[in-house]
RNA sequence: GGAGAGAUGGCAGAGUGGUCGAAUGCGCCACCUUGGAAAGGUGGUGUACAGGCAACUGUACCGAGGGUUCGAAUCCCUCUCUCUCCGCCA
């Protein structure tokens, strides 16, 4: 959500902002509805004043005065009665067009068309390259009973998995792993409700755009496709206090995204499942530019760290306009190498929002001048499974079929080879 | 799932139809007092939107949404949440 202020006097720049992100809205549309709002409701306050006025005098006045006072007012009532009928319908129109505003790009992201825009800025470690043929990590994984896909398939259905033996103790050794890992920069951890009220998706931009994705529950209530959901919900509604700032989540979860229209994609293994878990670094800070911009590096930077005391090759891509969210300003992506594919798969991506988000959930601090200000949040992936588990295996593997374990891990795993 | 009680400003807590944006206390801020502090005294202390260069003015907000009324924190309806008891249960 942008505020409405900001829109009129930078039409231009929402303008461009939607042709950069490829995303339809009206901003005219909005401005004249906006307009007609305005004066609508200062019609109303007008007569409201007036009534207000009027009912003090009441209670004063002699009989006959009252008679014809409160018949005045009547009429009065009844054209408040009329105005605001015609402000309600104006409203739900202004309120759907509102959430369509995406946010400002920033000047450094690039334009683009998709995801093949996207510009590499950084690639760390070689392409693995193997003497013997390599196995993709599905074959690899059933080999050695990390996972099972077709009871996975049976139980749930489509993209259905089990981890199992070896998988499933990869999974945990990671996830403490990246526990102490991120703790140790100054993180405090979260367990978060995985089960929300829709206001929290609307908070965070998922929602309206994104409504074929999440899956819902009878009562209305939604699962959440990343615990930056209910991590940014936590707070919303409150005024924080300026020297907590920043504030740093490290929030974990599972995730459930129902993937539709992606059915033809990446339909075997566990690059896209419908539910995962992530580790998440969530951040709140002061309404400052450039602290966003300070946060945004390292949050990412720390994702990249963590990445490289696995030793899986990576790059990391700035997105281009087509390939970056609503509310977001920037982002930018980790890719992984996976050697069975030849090629580098998204596994972290890490954003920020300037107050876009902070907006909609109402979440404020008081700054130095006792200013009432919206706070500005970001987020970045720390770590998804079973997604790292393709790339872990696959660059890893050995002429035997056997798996090295990262001896970052070793400690958590228990063991230096899998096999 | 059943029964009951409740939701008021940063906090506690009054207020059951008209001068209530809301008593009082605490907290907080400023000033006075002091060598400094405490205590005491005086004054102040919400947010959002609209209009205005501004001072300021208007409107709205007492859990949320509707309704009754000339007028609602106060009456009525619906919903949400919290607490207590019973039941069930990881």
């Amino acid at each position: 959500m942008l505020d409405i202020k900001f829109i009129r006097e930078n039409a231009d720049l929402v303008k461009e902002a939607a042709r950069k992100k490829k995303i339809t809205v009206d901003v005219d549309r909005l401005l004249s509805v906006d307009d007609e709002r305005r004066v609508l409701m200062s019609a109303i306050e007008a007569k409201k004043a007036e009534q207000n006025k009027v009912s003090e005098e009441i209670p004063q006045a002699d009989s006959a005065r009252r008679e014809s006072l409160i018949a005045s007012m009547q009429t009065l009532k009844a054209e408040i009665g009329a105005d605001e009928e015609k402000l309600k319908p104006l409203m739900e129109v202004w309120q759907a067009l509102m959430l369509q505003v995406p946010n400002i790009p920033d000047m450094s992201v690039p334009d683009g068309e998709s995801d093949a825009d996207n510009v590499e800025v950084k690639q760390w470690g070689e392409q693995t390259r193997f003497e013997f043929t390599p196995q993709s990590h599905t074959d690899l994984m059933v080999r050695h009973g990390m996972v099972d896909f077709e009871r996975g398939t049976k139980v749930h259905g489509f993209r259905g998995y089990y981890l199992m033996g070896d998988g499933a103790r990869l999974s945990w050794a990671i996830w403490n792993y990246a526990n102490d890992f991120f703790l140790a920069k100054g993180f405090e951890p979260l367990l978060v409700p995985t089960i929300v009220r829709k206001s929290n998706l609307y908070g965070t931009g998922h929602l309206p755009n994104d409504a074929e994705d999440v899956y819902r529950t009878q009562d209305d209530d939604y699962l959440i496709g990343t615990s930056e959901v209910s991590t940014m919900g936590l707070y919303s509604d409150e005024v924080l206090d300026q020297a907590q700032f920043p504030i740093k989540f490290l929030a974990f979860s599972p995730c459930y995204r129902r993937e539709a229209g992606s059915h033809g994609k990446d339909v075997k293994g566990l690059i896209r499942v419908h539910e995962f878990f992530k580790v998440e670094q969530v951040v709140l800070c002061e309404a400052s530019h450039a602290e966003s911009v300070r946060l945004h590096e390292w949050i990412n930077r720390n994702t990249e760290e963590f990445i490289e005391s696995l030793g899986i090759p990576y790059r990391t891509v700035l997105n281009c306009g087509a390939d970056i969210g609503q509310g977001q300003v920037k982002k930018y992506d980790i890719e992984l190498w996976v050697p069975g594919e030849g090629k580098y798969r998204e596994i972290s991506s890490a954003s920020y929002f300037h107050d876009f988000q902070t907006r909609r959930f109402n979440i404020r601090y008081r700054d130095a001048e006792g200013k009432m200000r919206y706070a500005h949040s970001l987020n970045c992936t720390a770590i998804p499974t079973p997604r790292i588990l393709v790339s872990l295996v696959e660059n890893f593997q050995q002429a035997d079929g056997t798996v090295r374990v990262p001896e970052a891990l070793v400690k958590y795993f228990g063991k230096a080879v899998i096999g």
